[in-house]
DNA sequence: GTGCTTGTTGGCCA
DNA sequence: GTGGCCAACAAGCA
């Protein structure tokens, strides 16, 4: 499930859980694949008894960290849930971790096993948080950065180009396809083809997907985004593309539908034209 | 049973 | 070497 703002909503979440709270039990799945390559024991043993301190999200990525210097690492995958429940939750099948305080359980579920949890002590950040990529609404993610990135992925249909993470950190599926839909761009288009006006668009609607995406999601419960508001004369493409005969809320026209760069990819063939 | 699924990765190939 | 494509990972749902 979880794209930038779903990310954001499940830290919040778990931070609101432990706050001020010390961890009094750690349980884990020690043989499950979220935590490929992440020593469970470690984790566990270090844990126990840590206090927590504080936690940030990077796009798809977020940090908790505790006393101690240790860092630990969530990815939700396409799957993953993080909830807060009483401090005598009985871990499922799929719940791989669980941080018991006085007070609540912090609960890492997952049934797929995409995501990741990863463990890091020491003063500094751990490898995998330090070099994630600049957030879409950050500085850095300039024009001239975008312009660059999509010229050197020339070859690569936009769609695809648009879920890469090392420069567009927190798009997802569904966000990739609001982008295009707003930007009027074909998915299909090649990113080396797109004209000055387009990668201008394409900076543009990709923070504002962004902010309105954690504005509407983050902060309220994980509900899908609202319709019409001041900000975004649209209709979110979101609402409208999993009906069965999606219509375009714009021109009222059908949507289409295709894999495009490996994932289910939805345009409207009358807004969105190749060149 | 079939055919999907808001993600990432590694192996293969041009 | 570079970069794109796609199967695989695993479980649930319609």
């Amino acid at each position: 499930m979880p794209e930038l703002a779903e990310v954001e909503f499940f830290r919040r979440r778990w931070a609101g859980g432990l706050a001020g709270q010390a961890v009094q039990a750690v349980a884990v799945h020690a043989g499950a694949r979220i935590f490929r390559g992440t020593d469970v024991a470690a984790l566990a043993r270090g844990l126990t008894g840590a206090r927590f301190r504080s936690s940030a999200t990077s796009g798809k990525q977020m940090v908790f960290q505790f006393s101690g210097g240790q860092w630990l690492g969530v990815h939700l995958g396409m799957s993953g849930d993080l909830t807060v429940g009483p401090a005598d939750h009985p871990a499922g099948r799929h719940d791989h971790l669980v941080l018991r305080t006085r007070r609540h359980s912090l609960v890492l579920t997952d049934p797929r096993m995409f995501g990741r949890v990863q463990y890091w002590q020491g003063r500094a950040a751990p490898g995998w948080w330090s070099r994630l990529a600049p957030p879409v609404l950050s500085g850095e993610f300039s024009r001239a950065a975008v312009g660059e990135f999509l010229r050197r992925r020339g070859r690569a249909p936009i769609k695809a180009v648009l879920l890469m993470q090392e420069m567009f950190p927190g798009i997802g599926n569904w966000m990739a396809d609001e982008i295009l839909w707003r930007a009027r761009i074909h998915p299909r288009q090649k990113a080396g083809a797109l004209s000055a006006g387009q990668v201008r668009a394409l900076w543009t609607e990709t923070r504002r997907v962004a902010r309105l995406a954690l504005r509407t999601i983050a902060g309220t419960g994980g509900e899908l985004p609202g319709e019409l508001n001041a900000d975004i004369p649209l209709s979110w493409l979101f609402r409208h593309r999993w009906k069965g005969d999606g219509i375009d809320p714009q021109t009222g026209t059908p949507l289409a539908y295709a894999t495009i760069g490996g994932r289910t990819t939805c345009w409207s063939p009358a807004r969105q034209q190749l060149p």
